[in-house]
DNA sequence: ACATAAAGTGACTGACTAGTCAATCTTTTT
DNA sequence: AAAAAGATTGACTAGTCAGTCACTTTATGT
C-alpha cells in the first residue's frame, strides 16, 4: 500500500512542523499516523531517510503547485505567476512552509536529499534563468536575482501571515510585492 | 570567573553551527571548551538555557556590530550603514550567522529567549521605524519594509558568500544591493 | 480451502545523553 | 597557616528513543 506511506509522511510533516523534527520520536509519528511502531520502518528504513523524504515530498508539493500550467507568454508574466503561486502556497500551507524553512537550516538533511530536492526545481530554475539572461531585462547576476526572488517572496509570505491576509487584500499585497521587486531589479 | 562562561558559549556556538544544536551533546561542548561535564551545568542550569543564552549572545554580538556609532545624519545614510554592517557581519562571522538562521527556525528556543532577543533590537528597530514613518520616504507599511530589509540583506549575504567576495568587490555588491532595495521601496 | 507470500505489529534492547552529587581542588577570609 | 567558602570534577543514574525481530494478520495464488 502507498496509502500508509502517505499517512506516515503527513503525520511526520505535521509533528515536525509543530514540535521540530529533532524533537519528534518516530513512535509518536507512527501513533499519529495510525500505524504500529515497526510499520514506520517498513516504509522508511531510518529516521534520517524519513526526514529526507519529508523534505523531498514538500519540495515536490511546492513545485507542483507553483509551476505555471500555461507557460510561454512573456517572461515577466511567467515570473509573475511563479511569484504569485509561491506566496499563495506559503500562506495556504503554513505547516509545509514552516517545515521547509526549519529543515533548510537545521543540519538535519543528508547531502543526497539536498541534491535530489534541487533537481526537482532544476526545470523551473532553468526556465527562469534562461528568461533572465535572454531578455537581459535586468543588469544583475542571475544567481543574485534568484536569491532576491526567494528572499522577497519569503518577506511577502511573512507579512501576509502577520496580517492574516486573504482574497483581494492578499492579491493586492502580492501584486505590490512584485512591483517592488521588479522596480528594484530594473535599477 | 566569566572566562569559563565565554569558553562554553563559544564552544557551543561552533559545535551548534557545524553539527546542529539538536545533535550536539553537552559533554562534547564541555570537552571542546576545556571544562568538565559538570562545570557546564554550573554556568547553564540546563541545555535549554544554554541554547537560549547562545541565541541571545549572538543577537547581542550582532547588535553591537551593526549599530551606527555616529547616528543622526539623514535617515537614508543611517539605513545604509546598518545595511552595510549587517552584511559584513554575516560574511565575516559565518558560524554566528548560520546558527542564527538555524535557531530561528528550529523550534528549539523558549518564548522568553525570543522576547529577550527582540528587546535587544528594539532600539535599532525603533529608530528605523521612526525614520521611515517620519520622512514617509516610502509608501509601504513599515513592517513590510522591515521584512524586506531583513530578506534582502540575507540574500546579499548568501550571494557574497557564494562568490567569496572580499574588500572592494564586496563593498560594490553591498552598494548595489542597497540600490536595488531603495529603488524598489520607492516604487 | 489450503498454502505461500507479504504486510503489519509492538515488546524489547542497546546506545546515548541530560543532569546529579559526593569528593577534590582552589581561592578567600580571618 | 588554618579554616571556610567557592569552584571544578567526572563517574554515575534515570530516562529516552531508534531500530530489531519473532510473531500475527491479511492478501494472493492455485
Amino acid at each position: 500500500m502507498n496509502k500508509k506511506r502517505a499517512q506516515i509522511l503527513n503525520a511526520a510533516i505535521e509533528l515536525f512542523s509543530l514540535n521540530g523534527a529533532w524533537n519528534t520520536p518516530t513512535a509518536k509519528i507512527a501513533k499519529h499516523a495510525g500505524v504500529a511502531n515497526g510499520t514506520l520502518f517498513n516504509y522508511f528504513s531510518s529516521k534520517q531517510i524519513l526526514v529526507d523524504e519529508v523534505y523531498i515530498e514538500i519540495k515536490k508539493d511546492l513545485a507542483e503547485f507553483i509551476v505555471p500550467a500555461s507557460l510561454g507568454k512573456s517572461f515577466e508574466s511567467n515570473l509573475r505567476l511563479l511569484w504569485h503561486n509561491y506566496i499563495i502556497w506559503g500562506v495556504r500551507k503554513p505547516l509545509h512552509y514552516n517545515l521547509l524553512l526549519q529543515l533548510r537550516n537545521s543540519e538535519m538533511l543528508s547531502e543526497e536529499a539536498k541534491v535530489k530536492a534541487d533537481e526537482i526545481f532544476q526545470g523551473i530554475m532553468g526556465i527562469l534563468e534562461k528568461g533572465m539572461s535572454d531578455k537581459k531585462i535586468v543588469p544583475l547576476p542571475i544567481k543574485y536575482l534568484s536569491e532576491l526572488i526567494m528572499a522577497q517572496t519569503d518577506a511577502a509570505i511573512n507579512f501576509a501571515k502577520l496580517h492574516q491576509m486573504e482574497k483581494e487584500k492578499l492579491e493586492e499585497h502580492i501584486k505590490r510585492s512584485f512591483s517592488v521587486f521588479w522596480h528594484g531589479a530594473k535599477t
